[in-house]
DNA sequence: AAGCCAGTGTAGCACTCGCTACAGAATCGC
DNA sequence: GCGATTCTGTAGCGAGTGCTACACTGGCTT
């Protein structure tokens, strides 16, 4: 037999990845029961029956959403190519930034600021963790004969973030300049 | 006779200056019409009447906002002392964002950025408005003798908004160290 | 076989949501 | 005067909210 000692056809862990799909499409502040469970297929009732409630459930998937994007950058710190200057890393990490495969994330991720702000339950230890997740990766990615890459990728963590900001209101052009002035994009 | 062509007890003027105070307490996101007309000493019918539709109203809340934000940060040009340096401007740019009196507006923003983001109806503007005055501001702030004040203040700019942003997801601490690193703090 | 219990569907509760219909009250131009 | 216009209160609608009560299945243990 296989091991399977009750008949669980759904778990928190299969419906996770349809919630975090739903939630990347139609956002987090808007997400009510009825629609989440559609998207997962299944019901209200059962979404309650597995998370106990909708505050238990955000709180859970936003820990898995840190976690899918813990994996994501885990997978890419094999696949990426070593930047040989801070300007060449920014570069890149601009670029990423700004691919629009990347923007449904990102307007999660400024939903999720705005929980933390708040102190939503489970937002502000979703987003510490992905940030610090972040600058570790960033540690890790910084050139070889860099003089503080800890340093150095806290700097760069605050101007990308700085940046991403102004990039979602409007202001990607004065995020540019700002770079440039501030002499950490090649010339 | 005082001068009361009509009896307008209340408008949209009247009005503004107490949801803005509600929203500021309570947050945008949850902000809904009955709540929001008690906190105006009103009906939700009032606000219909006047606004048209809750999206109209929460249209002109931030654009209404934004003009408090504006005025605010002329009113500062007047009173704050030039600063000498960048590293000292950007010392009291960071301790004003720190400032627990500005939380609420901390909290308010980046429900701001997240509409923006998302494009909700008034966000991108009323945002976009409010980037664009803290910038002349700050370009109005540099110190006498720099030698790019316009691209010193876009790239100041982006530093302290990624500060902010660290600061809104617990790691003000990380933030500091990364000014630091850049040699953008006084010594 | 008997009982148990995790898992699931149906129906519904009490509530809030944005918004509207309707009726009055006050003030205007005529 | 008197209709018209502007403003405001009461009541409610239809939809959606998180969540629960209840019945029922099917496989488990004993």
């Amino acid at each position: 037999m296989a091991s399977l000692p009750k008949k669980p056809a759904m778990s928190k862990d299969s419906l996770l990845p349809l919630l975090m799909a739903h939630v990347m499409a139609e956002g987090l502040g808007q997400a009510s029961l009825r629609p989440l469970a559609k998207a997962a297929g299944t019901s209200d009732r059962m979404l309650i029956y597995h998370f106990g409630s909708k505050e238990a459930l955000v709180s859970d998937l936003l820990t898995y959403i840190a976690g899918v994007y813990a994996g994501m950058l885990d997978a890419g710190v094999a696949a990426s190519a070593r930047p040989a200057t801070r300007a060449e890393l920014l570069t890149g990490l601009l670029a990423q930034n700004g691919d629009p495969a990347m923007q449904p994330f990102q307007m999660l991720w400024w939903e999720i600021v705005s929980g933390s702000a708040r102190d939503l339950p489970g937002f502000r230890a979703a987003a510490r963790g992905m940030v610090g997740k972040l600058l570790a990766w960033l540690e890790g990615q910084m050139p070889a004969g860099d003089p503080d890459p800890a340093g150095g990728a806290r700097f760069l963590l605050a101007v990308i973030e700085g940046a991403a900001m102004l990039a979602a209101v409007g202001h990607e052009a004065t995020a540019y300049e700002g770079l440039l002035a501030g002499g950490l994009l090649p010339t």
